[in-house]
DNA sequence: CGAGCAATTGAACGCTGTCAACCCGAGTGG
DNA sequence: CCACTCGGGTTGACAGCGTTCAATTGCTCG
């Protein structure tokens, strides 16, 4: 599968393509170590990294993209469990087979190491570990947040709060668009299985949220925040999370 | 506080009452390097040992008992995003403060480590922190399995694959309990809170079930399962996860 | 025996899933 | 250039699950 698939070295050393990922800041001797077994892959949308139950034999960080992780019901339902923006670090170490399923939501990039070569790492470079460690915890608060989410939010909660989700994470890879602007990169399909609910729902609160002024839809995908405060209003925060220039949130973090 | 709480010391190679935590079969130094560090507390049902964004000052593992982790909204309503039984390992090494309030949902007693201290273990016992990040890894399977079961299950689905756990981690601890006994450990408050429901709607499911023959209800805490197999039916998972002989995947931990 | 709490039961309402129809833009082929 | 198809997104009608509110039961403890 590798032999067919585009598949080309790296160097670590020069990379500039990621500002928060397992990568960056690191010593040049563990750039180095990293680059010998980075390998670049290129994955269309709707392509499979790795089916549920599969071996996990690399993990990787999302370069440009969006990986969907998912899973699957007998009757056919899908969840997805975690979204992967570009700097999101996915595979597991220590860890034989995946109990989800890895796919590309859009046309993506992503940065490939052995597995086990990986973890060989570990011995020689202890931050690495650190990292791995930090960020997965950083991978279960945000799963903890979602459960909270789904078991005690409306649909329309829901979509307030993953829309100021996405204006975050935005404004921390200082994109060009206008701070107002939110583009949603992933199909109404994808978002419902994001928010446990369908696309009907989906749409209705998008449309509901329209019409009272909260945000406006250029098209599907893009939409304006036009009253920020309603809308963290609406999602049921702590304001400190999300507002605009006051208090708590690291921007640029 | 410390001086308040009994606080006791420990022999951690002399320890025999946890079989799958983290210092089991670690080597003879470790273990000796553990002990130094190692508190014995206890919290009665209610108390708190760590609150929402507290600084996270220790870990531990569960000796007995049980731990809640919890969020909680503006509104009052709280959600349970994690069931801490014995031989669970509960806060975070690299990281700061807390996201979660970890409460004593029973009483209970903990083995806890000074996080600086624990971490410092890391550098001389790379073995600790593998297992650390194996550990929450499997944490974070199990918080996945949970968004799946509060996105896409019905309430007696949810209490169905919750019944079928508790059974399940009985089985590993090897208890004297009849293969058919069900104990839950926790009250139908904190039960609603965990599946993301009400005590209401807990309630008929569990009344539901015992009408049909599903289970035997011997006291609110203690259920017999009378059909296992339309149990598995009921919630809807593969029946190797659950089945009575087979040892199918070890998921959900 | 009475107070208080947990658990259960009942009734009504509302959110949201389901099913169906419709709109619309993109791609295709005549 | 138009007709057709196809898929994504939207809208409408309706039913069902589950929350909410309220009342009742049963148990424990003082």
């Amino acid at each position: 599968m590798d032999g067919l698939r585009s598949v080309t070295p790296i160097n670590c050393a020069k990379c500039t393509s990621l500002n928060c990922s397992i990568c960056a800041d690191l010593g040049p001797a563990a750039k180095l170590e990293l680059s010998r077994i980075a390998r670049v892959r290129t994955y269309r949308e709707g392509e499979t990294i790795l089916a549920e139950s599969d071996e996990i034999g690399f993990v990787g960080n999302v370069v440009t993209g969006v990986l969907r992780l998912q899973k699957t019901l007998q009757d056919g339902r899908q969840q997805i469990v975690g979204l992967m923006l570009p700097s999101d670090m996915f595979g597991r170490v220590f860890a034989q087979t995946s109990h989800v399923a890895i796919e590309a939501a859009t046309d993506a990039t992503v940065c490939c190491y052995n597995r086990a070569s990986f973890e060989h790492l570990f011995t020689r470079f202890p931050e690495l570990e650190h990292r791995m460690l930090a960020a997965i915890s950083r991978e279960l608060d945000a799963a903890q947040d979602w459960m909270l989410l789904l078991a005690t939010q409306s649909v329309a909660q829901r979509l307030a709060t993953f829309l100021l989700i996405l204006r975050k994470k935005a404004f921390a890879q200082a994109t060009a668009l206008p701070p107002t602007r939110v583009e949603i990169p992933i199909s109404r399909r994808d978002l419902a299985a994001y928010l446990g609910t369908t696309v009907e729902s989906i749409s209705r609160a998008v449309q509901q949220m329209a019409r009272g002024g909260i945000i406006h839809i250029n098209d599907p995908q893009r939409f304006d925040i036009v009253d920020l405060e309603r809308l963290i209003t609406l999602s049921n925060h702590d304001p400190s999370e999300f507002e605009p220039v006051r208090g708590g949130a690291r921007r640029f973090g």
